[in-house]
DNA sequence: AGTTGCAGATTTGCAACTCACC
DNA sequence: AGGTGAGTTGCAAATCTGCAA
């Protein structure tokens, strides 16, 4: 993992300005990081995967390639012992290896271990509610920090109603504890 | 850029086999390469940033961070001499050296290059409805693209109808012209 | 600021139909 | 003739929203 932290500000100085946190910068003198496993972000795998191929393709100078729908569910359901690292590696190598502009399940290699299935469900394909939900959750949040957590004001700047703001507060589960 | 080709068969030989584009494997002897422009491309910076956000934030162990509509808007609206590349750097350097779990505008570096407002329009407040209605735009283009733009198979896979499916293309006016 | 009742607006899934293409 | 995929539309149920209290 190479670490780029660039910066003309004295890292010291600033960690006593508290605008950098101490863990991390003892972390960035200590390689390797700890990486949490890609298995409890499953929902992140797609994502993840078209970013590295449209970066790669980008580098490379060709046309984007895509996914197919199997090969997308074939990453979200193995296993991945390298986690982010190994999944931008074989992106990489996809990007580079294949010819045409459309990457299939049969293209990638078979998985060294087999599929956990917890529930046997639906394994988290990510829904368009459960995105919206989340997004609207940062999106209030980030707004409701603005505004100092004043639900009024922060209802105004968003243009909603201020009981429509308290309920969404509650559905979504948002703490109003600032800090 | 660094460049991983793993592969135990012999190149030329893969090439002759048709398995290999002739360009890219040139390509590949002669750095750097050729990189399209991000500006042609900006549809393409949230789901590039996010993906970075989140590697980078796996890399470091800390919780995933988020970008405000605010400074996903300033992203978009910026340009990037340096391209994927120089976005990839920026997410890095944002992801270590704050705080919080937000990334807002405010942190972005002033642009080098002033914004180009095409519109002219918001581009400060930002409804709940027009971040929603930008965040459902992007969500469900990205998933469109790896679908390869089948409307039903995108639809089963986000968990709506195929027709409400329609319906958004429309009201979002997404254009559906793969390519 | 948190809740609730209520009515109007919006969205959604579903069925049904048409059209286009192979 | 059959299969697939898309675009529409009517409608009822579900959800959301603003307003008043």
């Amino acid at each position: 993992m190479r670490v780029i932290a660039a910066t003309n500000r004295n890292l010291e100085d600033e960690i006593a300005a508290g605008r950098y946190r101490e863990d991390l910068y003892y972390r960035l003198n200590v390689l390797p990081f700890r990486v949490p496993s890609l298995r409890e972000r499953s929902e992140d795998i797609p994502v993840l995967a078209r970013a590295f191929i449209a970066e790669f393709c980008a580098a490379a100078g060709v046309q984007c390639k895509e996914l197919t729908p199997e090969a997308e569910r074939r990453l979200m359901q193995q296993t991945w012992p390298g986690n982010v690292r190994e999944l931008r590696n074989l992106m990489e190598r996809l990007v580079i290896m294949l010819p045409g502009e459309v990457i299939g399940a049969p293209d990638l290699p078979t998985p060294s271990r087999a599929v956990s299935t917890p529930g046997g469900a639906d394994l988290g394909s990510g829904t368009l509610s459960e995105a919206r939900r989340n997004f609207e959750r940062e999106f209030l949040i980030a707004r409701l920090r603005a505004h100092d957590w004043n639900i009024s004001r922060t209802a105004e700047s968003v243009g909603i109603a201020r009981e429509s703001l308290s309920r969404k507060v509650k559905s979504l589960k948002i703490e109003v504890n600032r800090g």
